[in-house]
DNA sequence: GTGAAAGCGCTAACAC
DNA sequence: GTGTTAGCGCTTTCAC
């Protein structure tokens, strides 16, 4: 049927079926009445002609594509990919398609995927900023692009946003901590340009404060969300003078890497430090010990987030979903 | 300079400059020779305007698109993240984009991707097919669209390829557990629809073979290269009445569930079952004790894939790259 | 070196 | 219901 090489457009496949192009498009697009003959003549013709219609040429008379851009910040980060993973199910559901941005927590990176989905005239934009306080959504929406920012909340622009209660996670996990009657708490948590470090750093300090446990500076890390970022963190923290008899590690990746400091150090979870990590993950249950961690409902954030773009046009004011996260009690915290 | 809501188009930056459409293009693509003089006041007004060129009208002019799909069969399996990390920076690189389909191991996900390739008319495709009998590439291949198979080899099509020797792999874990006195060792690995799942077993055939212990048929397992999977088939081979005593599970995600099911069957590794996993991972030096596992090149599976497919015009025959996978020997295998 | 004009494939407005 | 026609924004001849 089909001859290699051969491009078929709508012409030909009117021509096969014996109508205007304007009735090809009409039956494919289920637009305007035709004729049920007639329409099943098309439909023949296009299947066997093997008719893809030419998404340029239509998003070119239609000044719009189907398409939305989900611009995430560390693709290999398994909580984006699973965020991703419940935003492109919603999107094939409306009819979207989902294109992938790795942003690389590099505003530049994430600038230039901005301005593809500009010059792609994207239907709208799922993003994780690569920060909270820098990163620029302006030139989407001087263009009316509609925006939706998930797991991190960025202060300049006001948008629509699906984010995760990170203060209450990060309080719970202390409190935890604290009841298991460590009192020498450190925390790992993210850099400043980052709204979920902060937040996670605030439920740490909220916790403590409530406990009546003074807030020690000196246990305070601010690293940069990598695995690297977090062992480095971890060691300096229990080789310093004043070593913390507990840590709160308020990142995956991070949290891969504080396991590993402490494993390298010859110490034992939790009989020398107990430990606290974020994300769960399938493997967290098959060290030893287990890890407690407070878990996200990413693939559900991605859900939200695409339900949100799919009614971003019906919407009035900027609408904003929380989540909340849950604290899985396994061994590494528990005396 | 830009207001809210406008789009700028060609006509708009070539008034402002005061030059025509045609001299516009030709400056921003840098095809043809313009006045430097001229060229700086497009640039200038191009840049003030905020000007980004509507991506379907080129591909529409041009009929075809810089941009390149990589269809993965599962986009929350590090291996493939890692991979499309691999291809997403040679693409960027080379000026395409890159696009993401997810096929969920599932055939007519795949179909469905394979035809948005074909209506965007994108310019080549990056594919882990879900199945290396039944996927077809034949659409793509009719439509002169370059195609890249990676990871898994298609039977059926003629097309550029970035493999693994698994067959290697499976033979060097297999040898390796032989070497540490093993005689019963069983083989998960996946469904026969995957070239990648039938060279790993017969890897681990050639190995007993050539140390002349028999090919035991009841110790080897087919399963879905899931957690899942591989969690019930080890914990039916451990639970039968010639239990093996040692493992070889031949992907990443069958190698967490098996691990979980040694675990809850309260039986020791390397003691009671030496284990060989397939694929490393950031969290396999964690788990006590430390696994052993077959690595994979994943980033430059991904590279080389892009490589291929960006000089896929200038090659004549179907080109083959082979990469070799490599044994990390840790605790699992070593009694 | 530059502009005018045609045309890519499709759909929507308009005639009938 | 159906066909004819115009035109979406861009690039690329073709004149000059």
């Amino acid at each position: 049927m089909r001859r290699r090489g051969e491009i078929v457009k709508i012409g030909d496949v009117a021509a096969a079926a014996g109508v205007s192009p304007a009735t090809v498009s009409r039956v494919l697009n289920g637009t305007g009445r035709v004729s049920p003959e007639r329409a099943e003549l098309v439909r023949e013709a296009a299947a066997r002609l093997g008719y893809e219609p030419f998404g340029p040429a239509r998003a070119l008379r239609q000044l719009l594509t189907r398409v939305w851009a989900a611009i995430v910040a560390d693709i290999e980060n398994p909580f984006f990919t699973s965020m991703v993973r419940g935003a492109e199910d919603v999107a094939r559901m409306e009819g979207h398609r989902l294109v992938l941005g790795n942003s690389d927590e590099d505003l530049e990176k994430e600038a230039s995927y901005i301005d593809i989905a500009i010059a792609e005239r994207m239907a709208g934009v799922i993003i994780a900023v690569a920060s909270t306080t820098e990163s620029d959504l302006e030139p989407l929406l001087n263009r009316q692009i509609p925006v939706v920012a998930v797991d991190r909340r960025p202060r300049q622009h006001v948008v629509d946003s699906v984010l995760v209660d990170n203060q209450l996670g990060a309080d719970q996990a202390t409190q935890h901590l604290l009841d298991g009657g460590s009192r020498r708490i450190a925390c790992i948590t993210g850099p400043s340009r980052l709204s979920t470090a902060t937040e996670r750093l605030q439920g740490y300090r909220d916790a403590l404060v409530r406990n009546g446990v003074k807030v020690n500076r000196l246990h305070i890390r601010r690293a940069d969300f990598r695995q690297m970022g977090g062992y480095k963190a971890a060691r300096s923290l229990l080789e310093s003078d004043d070593p913390p008899d507990a840590l709160f590690v308020a990142n995956n990746l991070m949290t891969v890497g504080a396991v590993h400091a402490i494993r390298d150090m010859e110490l034992r979870i939790p009989g020398d430090v107990a430990l606290v990590g974020f994300d769960d993950q399938p493997w967290t249950t098959l060290t030893s010990p287990q890890l407690t961690v407070v878990a996200q409902p990413t693939y559900e954030i991605g859900r939200e987030a695409a339900q949100l773009l799919s009614t971003a046009n019906t919407a009035d004011g900027p609408r904003s979903v929380v989540l909340s996260p849950s604290l899985l009690i396994r061994e590494s915290s528990v005396r």
